[in-house]
DNA sequence: GACTCAAATGAGATGAATTCTCATCTATTG
DNA sequence: CAATAGATGAGAATTCATCTCATTTGAGTC
């Protein structure tokens, strides 16, 4: 028990915090560390369980808010899905189908340019960022161009 | 009945798409219109009550959805709150701390000098967009500088 | 290494939000 | 006005998240 990576950094982040290091919690790091991305509540308490089987759904979804509120992970909600997790760190950018949902990554970002300014006027230190767009993909409106004008 | 105002735009829009305008959609088109923002589907369907009595939730929910399809209103998650239904037109900037989660508003942005290049790279036709930085606000800031190094 | 205690846990109950089902109704077209 | 596909409302069913509480455990102290 306590074999996977007690010493990680965000480890460290937890004991800062004042919280005990356990299986569980664990098992839920190394799912963030590992897979990361878009994982919803119930994924990463299936990837968590098979680490430390015995892990429990309540835990999940404390372990969750605990990460989130230190700043580590962040719900996000894209499309019509549930919540899912990402590491709250960098910039995230999303083009988004209204109306069937799919989703379409982009890098570039204007975003960072905005982040020293807000920082200053807000108090804020911005650690991550979101940038969605949303609207009809190009087969959407497609389909919509035979019945609409 | 019948007797809102079934010859706004967003009816229009609802009668190219085929849709039936029926005493539940208006209702639920009105509360839009007038109030418009980050109410959640609980409050609509009270809104919508006022207007027409009869209105059923399950009708709310099949409206909404409806609604997003045709790109006229789009949820969005903010906070820890269910989700609620903005129009889908134009940015919505938001500052959230991911301790308290407290959320600030600000306006200038600088989103809209992507969208036509992304426009252009992906064929989407794009409504609205959403920029959100996530970081500690002021307060939390200073809570942490005691505890962390 | 054993002791202590607050923190953390898991199982299941509970609760809230959403979706589904289906019989009935109605907006629209001809 | 009649016909019909689409829409509706009521309540059942499902899903997702939170809460409760008895038990366990990590981590500091000796």
């Amino acid at each position: 028990m306590m074999s996977y990576d007690a010493s990680s950094d965000l480890v460290r982040r937890l004991r800062e915090a004042g919280c005990k290091i356990t299986p569980p919690r664990l098992a839920v790091l190394e799912v963030i560390q590992r897979e990361g991305e878009h994982l919803n509540p119930n994924e990463i308490l299936g990837q968590a369980q098979a680490i430390h089987p015995q892990t429990g759904r309540a835990t999940v979804y404390r372990t969750l808010e605990l990460l989130t509120n230190l700043g580590i992970v962040r719900p996000i909600y894209v499309g019509d899905s549930g919540p899912t997790y990402i590491r709250a760190e960098g910039g995230h950018h999303h083009l988004v189908c209204s109306q069937c949902g799919r989703i379409f990554d982009f890098e570039q970002c204007v975003a960072d340019s905005m982040e020293r300014e807000l920082e200053a006027r807000f108090g804020f230190r911005i650690t991550s960022h979101l940038l969605e767009f949303y609207g009809l993909c190009a087969d959407c409106r497609q389909d919509d161009s035979t019945s609409a004008a």
